[in-house]
DNA sequence: ATTTTTCTTGCAATCAAGTTGCATTTGCAT
DNA sequence: ATGCAAATGCAACTTGATTGCAAGAAAAAT
């Protein structure tokens, strides 16, 4: 039994990921997974595109293909602060901050990072909050020098 | 002399914004600054386009204001969960969480949630942290029903 | 008050991210 | 192997926003 917490072990490979969720296994789906699964942080369409290469899986495909993994959560979709969605594998963490810098659009999970608590109560009555997040934008070492 | 904790008997008509960030008065500047003004929540450019009617202002004119008016500090930039940018008058309010209902798009600020400490201590070194938002996004009290 | 200069606008074209309709192809269960 | 549901490619389209450029309006200078 395999809980959020503990998901360490779990095999994460596209044809069981695949499967888990009743998708067909495809050689766009395998290919997109396979550089989500590499990869560590959320990544825009356009990156997953050029990770594709020339031997392209087309856009639309692509978008199409995020989506139906956001719906079966098999991804994770983060609204960046210049207004692209990035999206990165779903491996069960906690909630967490985004970092994004500001010059190379690196977008970098802070898993480490503590997600406060936030004081809804002086919301007026009748809110429902079904999603919170946080985003910090700067500058990554690399961009500062 | 006004600090930014000390505006409230800051005359706030579009004129002497206008004057004081050496603009010029233009029509369509105005009507811009009207509506912001007596708005209290960002709004879109669609929304600001929709409240000028008519006797429209260009919606390049617009965004180039939007635009000007944020690299000036008039107003401050949201960007929502929905990828649109909202924009509403700094009024030298402290930084504050923003809601956002998914059903009818509006957005609030939450300028009585006291803005959480993030802690950026186990960001690797080296990061420099320029802004930070946190958004919420949810279902208003009348889209709940 | 007129001229001159500088800034701003409107318009149309353009861009980028993402979506959609539809014919064709593919995975997969039987 | 066969058949059907599901997925893809392609092209057209949508939406928020930006840009080049000629024409127009404000403010400054005379
Ligand atoms: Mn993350
Ligand atoms: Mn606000
Ligand atoms: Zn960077
Ligand atoms: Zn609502």
């Amino acid at each position: 039994m395999d809980t959020a917490k503990n998901m360490e072990g779990v095999a994460i490979d596209p044809t069981t990921i695949l499967k888990n969720c009743g998708l067909k296994r495809t050689l766009g789906r395998v290919k997109i997974l396979d550089i989500l699964i590499e990869l560590d942080r959320p990544i825009t369409g356009k990156e997953l595109l050029n990770r594709l290469g020339t031997d392209a899986v087309d856009p639309a495909s692509v978008y199409r293909t995020l989506n139906v993994f956001f719906d079966l959560e098999v991804v994770h979709k983060i609204e960046g602060a210049d207004n692209i969605n990035r999206y990165a594998l779903n491996r069960g963490e906690d909630m967490h901050p985004h970092f994004t810098c500001r010059t190379c659009g690196k977008m970098e999970c802070l898993t480490m990072t503590t997600f406060p608590h936030i004081d809804i109560d002086s919301m007026e009555e009748g809110y429902l909050v079904e999603r919170e997040s946080i985003s910090l934008v700067g500058l990554c070492p690399r961009c500062r020098l």
